[in-house]
Order: structure tokens, then sequence, then C-alpha cells
DNA sequence: ATGCCGGGCGAAGCCCGA
């Protein structure tokens, strides 16, 4: 089973990158974020006709996640918060119907949260709550639970190439990196660091030189409930997707689960 | 280094990202 997260930064922008990925490494499920489009305009057929059943939820201009997947989709969320609440679209959840097992699965987009000390960074550390309390639940089931997506936090230092630069900046905020660890500690595994325990890597390139200079961050994560890191099998970061020309900011995460 | 990128919106310049 593979599984992949990706920030596209604009949907309709990438679809020639989303399209060439999937003919790359043809995931069983893709889950995607900043999709930068309303429902209307998300190009829910052309994705479809990739071999994919597709669920989503957009936003104008900002945010928007979705999840794809060869395997029929059911008993979906698309709100952390009471209906109407948030209108942010930043969160979305299924349930997959694959063959033997299925498991659960949600793309998230997690607030950036800069600039800090004002009430995007209490957005940020709220939204992180509402995450934290609705996950708990999901592990109380005891299924397989696999949360993927733009985290915006980077765990720890070594999670930044350039770590002092970043020491006023929301993803690095003791704060956030807490929220984080608080999830962790429910019982959910950073896939990376459980089969990277010393190797860095980065998943997010700011625009200009920053790519070839490979100064990144790593702030694209999936999270695994026990019996989902127990199939874990391997996980890379899809650099080649970053490398062509108008890419996103982000580059693919890919797991594969011994499922 | 904070927006010098890049994208959306809407038709110029501002909001947002990390």
């Amino acid at each position: 089973m593979k599984i992949s997260t990706w920030n596209v930064n604009s949907v309709r922008v990438r679809m020639p990158h989303v399209k060439d990925f999937i003919e790359k490494q043809s995931p069983d499920v893709l889950l995607l974020q900043e999709l930068k489009a309303q429902d209307k305009d998300i190009p829910a057929t052309e994705l479809e006709d990739l071999g994919y059943n597709l669920i989503f939820k957009g936003q104008k201009a900002y945010n928007g996640v979705a999840i794809l997947s060869k395997y029929p989709i059911s008993d979906i969320i698309t709100n952390l918060y009471n209906v109407g609440d948030d209108e942010q679209a930043r969160y979305i959840e299924c349930w997959i119907n694959a063959k033997n097992s299925g498991f659960r699965v949600a793309s998230i987009y997690l607030p950036n949260g800069n600039p800090i000390n004002t009430d995007k960074f209490s957005y940020k550390l709220e939204w992180m709550t509402k995450l934290r309390n609705h996950v708990e639940k999901l592990l109380q089931n005891e299924e397989m639970v696999i949360l993927g997506g733009d985290f915006n936090i980077c765990p720890e230092d070594r999670d930044a190439a350039n770590p002092e630069s970043m020491r006023n900046d929301a993803l690095f905020q003791p704060e956030s990196r807490a929220k984080f660890r608080e999830i962790i500690n429910l019982g959910y595994y950073d896939a990376w660091r459980s089969l990277h325990s010393e190797k860095t890597n980065w998943s997010y390139w700011d625009y200009g030189r920053a790519f070839e200079q490979n100064k990144g961050l790593r702030i694209d994560h999936f999270l695994l409930s026990p019996s989902a890191v127990d199939k874990l099998n391997s996980i890379e970061i899809d650099t080649y997707h970053r490398s062509l020309e108008k890419p996103s900011d982000h580059a693919p995460v890919i797991i594969k689960l011994n499922i």
C-alpha cells in the first residue's frame, strides 16, 4: 500500500505535475493540500479520470484539501469544528475500504500561524487543540489511522537547515512543538523518525535559491497509529517533483505499508 | 533576509504562505 501527501500550492496550476506524479508513482492513496480553489473550480473529473475516487473540501483563494483513493471511500469528515464554526478548509478524513484491511486516513493542512504574537498564532494553537482532541478519539477504535499532510511544524531543531533563522517563526515555537508532541504522546508515530533516527531531510524549500542550496524544512509529516506503524515499510521524499519548472514549494512524501 | 518568490483575486495592489 503506497500512500502519499503533497502540498501542491494551487491544484489548478499544478495539475501537470500532479498527473506526472501519479503516472510515475501511482500511489494507492494521495492526500493533497493547499488546493487554492473553491469546489466548483477543482478539476475533479480530471483527477477521477486518473483512476481515483475523490473527495475534497475547497475554499476560495486559500487552503483546500483532498483525498484521492484507488479503493472505495466512506465515512467522510471535513471539519474539526462544529458545523459552520470553521470556514477554513484544512481537514478531510475518510475510511479507505482496502481489499484485505481498511484504514482511516486524513489530509491535514495545519495553519501556518505567522507572525507570532498575533491572532494567527493563537488560531494555529487552537486548531491544533481541535486536531489533538479529534485524533485522540480515532485511536479509541483501535483502527489503523494515518494522518498525513502539511503540519507546518518543525518537530525539532534538526528539522530545519538553518534553525537559528527560525527562532521567531511560528513553525518553531515551543508552544507549537508542544502541541505536536501532545499528538505524538497520544500514541502516534512520526513515520520519518520511526525509520530514520539520525538522517535528516526536507519536504519544503522556499521559492528562490533554497532548493538548489538544499536549505529546507521538514514540515510535511505522516503520523501513524500503533497498528499502522507496525506495517510501515519505507518513507521517501520525492525531490524530483520539486526540481521541475514551476514546482510547488513542497515535495511529495511517500510511505509504503505492508498491507 | 521577510516577501527579493509564487498564487489568487480581479484588474492594481494587497493578502497569504513558511
